[in-house]
DNA sequence: AGGAAAGCAAGAGCACTGCTCTCGTTATGG
DNA sequence: CCATAACGAGAGCAGTGCTCTTGCTTTCCT
């Protein structure tokens, strides 16, 4: 009976609770988080959860992919504002904040890789929906004159910026492009340097204030203001 | 007999030659590398590796002090050029070099932290060699009058850092500490965008160019050009 | 309805890990 | 010269990822 399959919808909840409890263990052991402990925090063997999870990497791939949607998510929903400028502010402010809830989270996908860990392909979507969103309201905000100039770019890394402006953009200027990745940069180069303890002793009351002077040195250079 | 002590020479030489092969396993497995691999490398019981480190950690310890001086040392010896902008892009070009020729390195201690490994007191002077070397630079410069005028900072954050500002460089506007550890900011997460995968599909051919104009933008937000 | 096939959970087992403890050996220093 | 401290090796403990086998249950097809 059941065209859904009574299985398949077991299978389905099990396999989201195994990324709960190992969103958990997150928090505690980083990337090298135990497949086994997992498994005892569920009350079942170990080898049980290779049912649902071929390895601890494809475990990892999937919370990594959630992870991106996560923070995508948010960034997207938190978009908003009278102006291009007010938005680019507000969603950067929602990915920090999403990070510094969730700093293991944060860590799992923009810091450093773990070894022996290749990123499937399936991972690539997901990551780009942060750095497509501010891309989109760069480019609005372009199509509605609201971007100053700013000095165009030289070099052969301007024609890779050419090229991916012609394809997601034509008539925007590459400059424009190679500003809007270099705030994505920024940003999560903020985030990280926050969240892995490279203010210490510099800012450690007003980190949100920092945050914004730095975003708006980014949108600065994109040429709002 | 040996006023400077045999034993005291070994030691020191194996000291050096386990933080050797732990390097070259960093490469390998990352900040989670087998001290039992290292000495099974050096042709010892794993056991005799803890008469030199008393724990796994503490020879991350070691290695990360170590990677710190080194990025710090290539970075001073690299500040040079006729002018002090000259200075800041050939030091921020030497990180990036060094990073990209090691980047397990880099990643050991810009990336995301280790797992339950808290820092130790020892490796905070080694950090903060590389953002004190920016702030010598910029100093520099601003007393030498190469600092053109920027937007004045508000808020709690900028009373940080007129604090850090009366501390190092008395009379120096607190915002140009800002900017200047927005460049840091700026340059690490520049280069672990580049090393961590963040790149990718984006930028392929010229990130050397890429990186200069990033931190040509930083370099205008602090004052220069 | 009945039987084959697939899904599932558990346990044992392998090779590995960090770390501790004990045991002989060797160099150091009073 | 001899007690002491440093040293290397080995065994052992508790933990890890992962595999394989064994029994049971659900699903699917004829």
């Amino acid at each position: 009976m059941s065209a859904s399959g009574v299985r398949a919808r077991v299978r389905a909840e099990m396999t989201e609770e195994i990324k709960a409890v190992a969103r958990r263990h997150l928090a505690t052991d980083g990337a090298n988080l135990s497949l086994r402990a997992v498994a005892r925090d569920m009350g079942m063997a170990s080898s049980a959860v290779y049912r649902y999870f071929a390895s601890r990497d494809e475990l990892l791939t999937a919370l990594i992919i959630d992870a991106y949607n996560s923070v995508g998510e948010t960034a997207e929903n938190a978009a908003t504002g009278d102006n291009a400028l007010a938005r680019f502010l507000s969603l950067t402010h929602a990915v920090r904040d999403w990070a510094l809830a969730d700093p293991h989270q944060w860590a799992l996908i923009y810091g450093s890789p773990v070894p022996g860990y290749q990123a499937p392909q399936d991972t690539v979507g997901p990551a780009t929906r942060v750095i497509l969103l501010i891309a989109d309201v760069v480019k609005t905000a372009y199509e509605n004159g609201d971007i100053a100039d700013r000095r165009p770019i030289t070099g052969r890394f301007a024609e890779e910026f050419a090229a991916v402006a012609e394809r997601y953009s034509p008539g925007a200027p590459p400059r424009l492009v190679a500003a809007s990745l270099s705030a994505f940069v920024q940003m999560s180069g903020a985030i990280s340097a926050e969240l892995f303890g490279q203010l210490s002793n510099s800012v450690d009351e007003d980190r949100r204030g920092f945050f914004e002077y730095q975003m708006r040195g980014a949108a600065y250079l994109i040429g709002w203001e």
